[in-house]
DNA sequence: CCGTGTGAATGAGTTCACAGCC
DNA sequence: GGCTGTGAACTCATTCACACGG
């Protein structure tokens, strides 16, 4: 990983992986990355830049063997294995995402879950017994966990990620509507509905 | 609307929207574009510029009004009214999404929702009856609904997408793990959690 | 001839730095 | 003195255009 890859090229290998994953379906065996292009309303060239960041994947005149890509792209992303997650918070929303049939399919394995309310502690939801939000700390310490996931009230938000942080997770999935602080070296991302909503009614608010 | 505004500052309006919230009721009467900066770890020179596009809301010296500047990006952002939404899809995501608060708090009312599935067809969920999914052309008639929620299975989406485009609607929210097209002036913002996962664990994954 | 990979050119977005006002 | 608003400088991202290989 010599060169610095820039972060919005990263942001979009997991698009190129969805539609090769659709392509593969389809059993095409090779697209060009104009018809890749195509599929996301995006220019064969930035495609091409992009791939190029990290090898010569392409045969001039034909264009990408797709599984070749694909496998690729998994080795590139990590999505060659198995990541676990914690939810911490199950209200309505972990309980949803604690059902979410996505999540396992691509990989994504929520291992444990956690709540603050002791009337929910010990529930059995899924695959995994609700623990007291203090048994954090020995949870984590057992189980390979890389991802938390955040689904509590925003109030709570920040604490909670840093707790996760301190016992060594990594990334961050934060559904609170909450703009976290965390260190340099851990990802993190927003889930937040309300704010593509917002972002939109700019563009419609004259109509 | 005279001067272009560029993307990237429409889509954090929202975020500065949020923590001037967060201010008002911290009873902070003003704040300064570097405090503001500090919450959301943004140059103050951005925040400056990107209120700029759309006019002189601080005072040098001072800083901005928090009330003031939130009645701005409320008039800016469109949210100085009501929005109606109608979710197509009542799976468990769907369902998930009609009890979620955080969209009526913020002035985001699901008028509507449909499904194809008889057996789910006439359920009350909420305030809302479940209609069937051919239904929609007179349903959107009646009602005014400006955006629509896409809770299908990826296979369906782009189809009920279009359906709602040909029948006025303005902006979709999809949930589908699909790039979907749409016409120029559709407004369309994709919520994709596993998208979210695979571009973080490309930083992961020599952990 | 078609399509990749890539330096060079262009365009977009961010930060600087300072004049002007409170 | 402190902080806004903003052209100018700069940095980052996208697109162009072409040499090269299949």
């Amino acid at each position: 990983m010599a060169e610095q890859v820039p972060r919005v090229v990263v942001s979009r290998l997991p698009l190129y992986y969805r539609i090769l994953c659709l392509l593969e379906e389809e059993k095409k065996a090779v697209a060009s990355s104009q018809e890749l292009g195509a599929r996301l309303q995006f220019t064969p060239a930035q495609i091409r830049k992009d791939l190029s960041y990290f090898g010569r994947f392409g045969k001039q005149g034909k264009g990408y063997n797709v599984k070749r890509l694909l496998q690729e792209l998994r080795k590139i992303l990590g999505l060659d294995r198995e990541w676990g997650m914690a939810v911490v918070g199950v209200g309505k929303l972990g309980r949803a995402l604690l059902g979410y049939g996505a999540f396992p399919v691509q990989g994504f394995r929520i291992v444990a879950a956690f709540d603050s309310d002791p009337a929910k502690v010990g529930r059995k939801l899924g695959n995994v017994t609700v623990q007291e939000i203090t048994e954090l700390s020995s949870a984590l310490a057992g189980k390979r966990i890389h991802i938390g996931i955040v689904a509590v009230p925003p109030s709570e938000a920040q604490a909670v990620i840093n707790q996760l942080i301190s016992y060594g997770v990594k990334a961050i999935l934060n559904y609170a509507p909450v703009h976290a602080q965390v260190p340099n070296g851990i990802q993190l991302r927003d889930v937040d509905p309300v704010m593509a909503l917002q972002s939109m009614t700019f563009y419609l608010k004259n109509t």
